[in-house]
DNA sequence: TGTACATCAGTGAACGCGCGTTCACTGATGTAC
DNA sequence: TGTACATCAGTGAACGCGCGTTCACTGATGTAC
């Protein structure tokens, strides 16, 4: 039963998106090996042909979850400071806290992430960083002030707050909590900052 | 080998606070009953006389977590808005970052409170409103702002940056993430605002 | 106050279960001639 | 270009292991008389 080159490389990447989808939505220890192989039509024992161990495909899968993020943020930062308020705006909505398969990885797997392999670690720390510079250029700096320090502070934020949003009971308190995060992010981001379009 | 009423209370006392610490380090998932069971010098079989499940251990746990956090925070309200400021200082500190088992349990064990039973994160709920209501009265405020919107904010803001200082495996930005905390913390809290105490 | 008995905290073996991982096997693909 | 063979993606059973939970048992505590 040997695949084609093509297919075995299909078949890889259905593996990583799945599992990038089942880590954010029912966290990283509950989600066995066995169940991400059959929601990718394959039965578990075929794994091992593709990945070391399951921490590895934690790392990939981590990886392949940020690529969202990043496209999101990389063509609001060539469009500009709207494009990139509706951006984050977008990340503090009811729908975006409702959709945790789809969402930010770290606001998903946060705490499991603080107890993951180095490797992992590793690669958590690269997409946060990547993130981080691409839309530091976009914060409303006062005297002094540093993009990327607001970035920093604006993105922990986002983070904490989708944890919390999606953590209490209280639908009222949950989405207080996100409409006051809106509000911050409407203060930090500089609307009026050109997108690298334009500069070209 | 029945215990004395004092000492029964006493051992399960011992069970939660125990269980407090390893869910904090471990996170819950991976700590099993046997294991603290065992931190409390006890075998694993004699849980069950205390608690009906891990899952009922779990939020008694976390409340009896958020007890320090409380504790903190009540009495820096009486003390007034500079002790205030210390305290939610404090917990920006890589000290405080490098004790997870003693810190706040929302950043330590976040993603996976978002996926606990009903009745522990009813618990963390409660806690977390708790903690809002006695820290609001000492933001500072302009016009037309709520201080409860300005703690909700500033909470948030704690535990994902908490969080993610946790996560990145580069000192430097770990450390960064804290310091632009804390500045906003200085920005957030009016130190001028009088404690219960002197309201007595 | 003293005795007889029921209660139940704690022990340690055992339960079924799902985990990550391994392995012998199958048969289509890819390669060497 | 066609044939022979090595490769290896995928299957499904099996591995040891630790999990949460149960249970028969022990013996000190608490209670009823």
């Amino acid at each position: 039963m040997k695949k084609s080159k093509a297919e075995t490389a299909e078949t890889r990447k259905r593996i990583v998106e799945v599992a990038a989808k089942a880590f954010r939505k029912h966290g990283i220890e509950a989600t066995g090996v066995a169940q991400i192989m059959a929601s990718a039509g394959l039965s578990h024992g075929g794994f091992y042909r593709h990945f070391e161990s399951k921490d590895q495909l934690v790392t990939e899968a981590l990886s392949a979850a940020r690529t969202n993020l990043l496209r999101d943020s990389t063509s609001a930062a060539e469009k500009g400071g709207e494009a990139m308020l509706g951006v984050f705006n977008e990340y503090m909505t009811s729908t975006y806290r409702d959709n945790m398969e789809d969402g930010c990885p770290m606001a998903a797997m946060g705490s499991e992430l603080v107890r993951a392999t180095d490797e992992t670690r590793h690669a958590a720390t690269a997409s946060f960083r990547k993130i981080i510079e691409t839309v530091a250029p976009f914060m409303r700096t006062k005297d002094g002030e540093d993009g990327t320090d607001i970035a920093l502070s604006l993105l922990t934020n986002m983070i904490g707050a989708l944890t919390i949003a999606r953590m209490v009971d209280d639908p009222v308190l949950s989405d207080r909590i996100l409409a006051t995060t809106q509000r911050r992010i409407g203060r930090s981001i500089d609307t009026a900052a050109a997108g690298s379009d334009t500069l070209a």
